[in-house]
DNA sequence: GCGACAG
DNA sequence: ATCTTGTCGC
């Protein structure tokens, strides 16, 4: 019900798009350090595309933060609301996230998106809006750093050194692997930029990508697969 | 003006 | 994101 409310006045262009970036920036809550890393939950969230059939799945997957058990899981699938562009993935994203979020019994706890949050032109990427929209303290981790810089962080896990706008702190490259690429942590909604990677590393106890988004992943791609299987969107 | 550019 | 087989390595 609520994000039938939200499809109402979707934006149409980019320019509107952006321009609702602006005015929801300002709601973004930067002062809380966030849930303690390790207790509650976390939620992984993903989504996959068919653009062919143009069907969006999107995953939100509930773990225990400290044992990473699975709480529970929930999917969704929809119409795609908004062509890919570069700043403006959340419009792309969130109309099917919130979908499968609403239909969670459990709480989700610190959510974790697969991209960005502060770390943004505007500074307001998926992960901020997705936090500003449901009140939830969020984080994103994305696997390229996009547009921003930063020095190669040392070799062991838990290495880190800043990604940087100019000279601006934006969020952080994070080494989640022993030699293995860093991940790009920045902050979404009411969690600190030290909280971000503290729940980030404890979600990569074993691979690079946390594990609330490999999980996330696997279950929007087989929620598309069925739906693609069975011709529904709705 | 041209190229780059989360997923 | 997605198109795609085998293959090198732990």
């Amino acid at each position: 019900m609520r994000t039938a409310s939200i499809l109402g006045d979707w934006p149409t262009t980019e320019a509107q798009a952006r321009a609702i970036q602006d005015e929801l920036r300002t709601r973004v809550v930067l002062d809380e350090p966030g849930p303690e890393p390790g207790t509650g939950h976390v939620t992984g969230v993903d989504v996959a595309y068919d653009d062919e059939r143009d069907l969006v799945a999107a995953a939100a997957v509930v773990l225990d933060a400290a044992t990473l058990e699975l709480v529970e899981e929930a999917t969704a699938v929809g119409r795609i609301s908004f062509p890919y562009v570069p700043g403006l993935l959340a419009f792309r994203e969130i109309p099917t996230v919130l979908a499968a979020l609403d239909t969670l019994g459990a709480d989700p706890g610190t959510v974790v998106c697969d991209g960005y949050g502060r770390a943004h032109p505007r500074r307001f990427g998926l992960a901020s809006h997705l936090g500003v929209l449901t009140g939830l303290p969020s984080i994103g981790v994305a696997k390229n750093p996009f547009t921003f810089s930063y020095e190669e962080p040392g070799a062991s896990r838990g290495s880190f050194s800043p990604l940087l706008a100019g000279d601006e702190e934006v969020g952080r490259a994070l080494r989640t692997r022993d030699g293995v690429k860093p991940v790009f942590v920045s902050v979404g909604h009411r969690v600190s930029l030290d909280t971000a990677c503290a729940h980030t590393l404890r979600l990569t106890p074993r691979y690079r990508i946390p594990e609330s988004t490999r999980r996330a992943d696997a279950l929007c791609r087989r929620a598309l697969r069925e739906a693609a299987a069975s011709g529904r969107a709705d």
